[in-house]
RNA sequence: CGGGGUGUGGCGCAGCCCGGUAGCGCGCUACGUUCGGGACGUAGAGGCCGGAGGUUCAAAUCCUCUCACCCCGACCA
């Protein structure tokens, strides 16, 4: 009715806006392309970060924090790191400012121009490598494992809520290593600790994979990443890990004392998530009812609606039932808005996303059984009530697991194989999803493939199976497939 | 940045072509009846029509500029 949203079918796009809107997560602010995270979409990117940075940590991670403003020199000394993000970099330059000559408001005072330009930062692998040269002398200064939490700003084009927004928040990890091998190890890691993240807490299957030379990050050696699929048929790069090389110690002339007491360059990763797998969660799982969430990430698991009328004996069963739920560790409300209609109050949780409801009326307690729904399926059940709380601690449990289950199956029934062209194009042109064919390794075909189909490499797989084939565009030989379709 | 579209009470929209000082639905407030899937009745409150400038006796309506958002494209780790 009133928080009605567009279908899926009907426009995927405005579905996912009105999701994003309507279940209080952001909302589009005064400035272009940057948002409001409302308290409902913060709170899921606090439960992300919580169990992010319990995974840096238990990998020897540990945070830092460096400034929002990087001086313009900095970004230039990586020559491939600025082509990257030169066009997209917002820039200090002025301190101060004064009142309108003529009293039309304030100004930006022209006499207190920077003697140096400050860029806000993109990505701060410069500020943190020009900081690290101070730090590393040895190699018993390494490995350097760090994190921080922090915002960024890149100005895009065009943005979309959580999925590509100018201003966002993510956690960057850089770290330093003595050598090539370790640095690939702490890279590889990290992907780990990401996919890991993604399928056992967002329930979002995802592939680990390597990026191609055109997909890299600016300044990388190897750009790892983890693809997940989308309910329309396109791909989101979910996280990625950088193996820096030397590039960044090069260039900011970071250099330590190896055992053999000779200098050398210090080898370097970096590696991010970001708001964005907010984006990837809603269009992993919500469904037309509004946001669905795996059990692990939501605010409030349990949701508990008395029906009116109001009686003490309701209360005495939501306050026992919250008592029982909350010893096992599990979020639960008590929705006792006595303004607000049950009806209103079901539409709305489900709009939220909130994966357990419990209904209680009195008709239920004389039977001595709860109403018990899970938002995944919307299965509602009648459970005897001193069972609820190990039914509903269990019904988490496999609402988590169904989630991820779904979402794999949906990603293997619109994962497919393609051998020319033509077959490459019927698949995007119709189904969408991820496509596996062969590519002739070259940026030129991968280029033309783009432009001719607007689908992109999204990575090398990293348990690639060697296969002997040619290449769908130019016929050439190949050695294995690789996974093409048009992204986020 | 190019093409298209939209900005009118909190939200969704009508009115604009053919200028005359704003209307509908939802929401909101109060009271009552209700309450097991987004209740109903009655009475109310709320908008100088995105912003600036111009034309005119008169502008939501016409003109210019500007800002924001949406869609497509370009671009984008």
């Amino acid at each position: 009715m009133a928080k009605e949203i567009t279908s899926r079918s009907e426009d995927y796009s405005q579905w996912y806006n009105d999701i994003v809107r309507k279940a209080g997560m952001a909302d589009h602010s005064a400035v272009r392309g940057c948002m409001v995270i409302k308290p409902h979409g913060f709170a899921i990117w606090e439960k992300m970060q919580q169990q992010l940075d319990r995974m840096f940590k238990d990998t020897g991670h540990v945070n830092a924090y460096f400034p929002l403003f990087i001086p313009k020199s900095f970004l230039s000394k990586e020559a491939e790191h600025v082509e990257g993000f030169a066009k997209e970099c917002a820039v200090v330059t002025h301190h101060r400012l004064m009142n309108a000559p003529d009293g039309s408001g304030v100004v930006v005072d022209p006499t207190a121009k920077l003697e140096e330009e400050l860029i806000v930062r993109p990505t701060s692998e410069t500020i943190i490598w020009n900081t690290y040269r101070d730090w590393i002398q040895s190699y018993r200064d390494l490995p350097l494992l760090i994190n921080q939490w922090a915002n960024v700003v890149r100005w895009e084009m065009r943005t979309r809520l959580f999925l590509r927004t100018a201003e966002f928040l993510w956690q960057e990890g850089h770290t330093a290593h003595a050598s090539r091998e370790e640095a690939i190890e702490e890279t590889r890691l990290i992907l780990d600790v990401y996919a890991s993240f993604a399928e056992e807490y967002m329930a979002m299957p995802v592939i680990k994979g390597v990026k191609t030379a055109n997909e890299r990050f600016a300044g990388a050696e190897d750009t790892y990443c983890i693809e997940a699929l989308m309910q329309d048929g396109k791909a989101l790069q979910a996280g990625t890990s950088h193996f820096l090389g030397q590039n960044f110690a090069r260039a900011f002339d970071v250099n330590f004392l190896n055992k053999e007491n000779q200098q050398e360059l210090v080898w370097a990763t970096s590696w991010g998530v970001s708001t964005r797998l907010i984006g990837g969660l809603i269009m992993t799982h919500s469904d037309d009812d509004g946001l669905v969430l795996p059990p692990k990430l939501a605010p409030t698991q349990v949701v508990i609606v008395p029906i009116p009328k109001p009686a003490p004996e309701i209360d005495d069963a939501a306050q026992t039932l919250m008592k029982a739920l909350r010893a096992q560790g599990i979020s639960v409300k008590y929705d006792n808005d006595e303004t607000k209609r049950p009806g209103f109050k079901f539409a709305e949780h489900e709009m939220q996303g909130v994966p357990v409801r419990v209904g209680i009326g009195m008709r239920d307690l004389e039977q001595g059984q709860l109403e018990i729904a899970r938002r995944d399926t919307k299965e509602k059940s009648f459970v005897p009530k001193d069972g609820a709380p190990a039914y509903i601690a269990n019904l988490l449990d496999e609402i988590q697991e169904n989630l991820l289950q779904r979402a794999k199956a949906y990603r293997g029934e619109n994962t497919r194989t393609a051998n020319t062209i033509e077959e490459f194009e019927t698949i995007l042109d119709g189904p969408g999803g991820f496509v596996s064919a062969h590519w002739d390794g070259t940026s030129e075909t991968e280029l033309a493939i783009k432009e001719r189909t607007k689908a992109t490499i999204r990575c090398i797989p990293l348990d690639n199976p060697l296969e002997q084939g040619t290449c769908i565009l130019t016929g050439k030989p190949s050695t294995q497939r690789v996974l093409f379709a048009r992204a986020y």
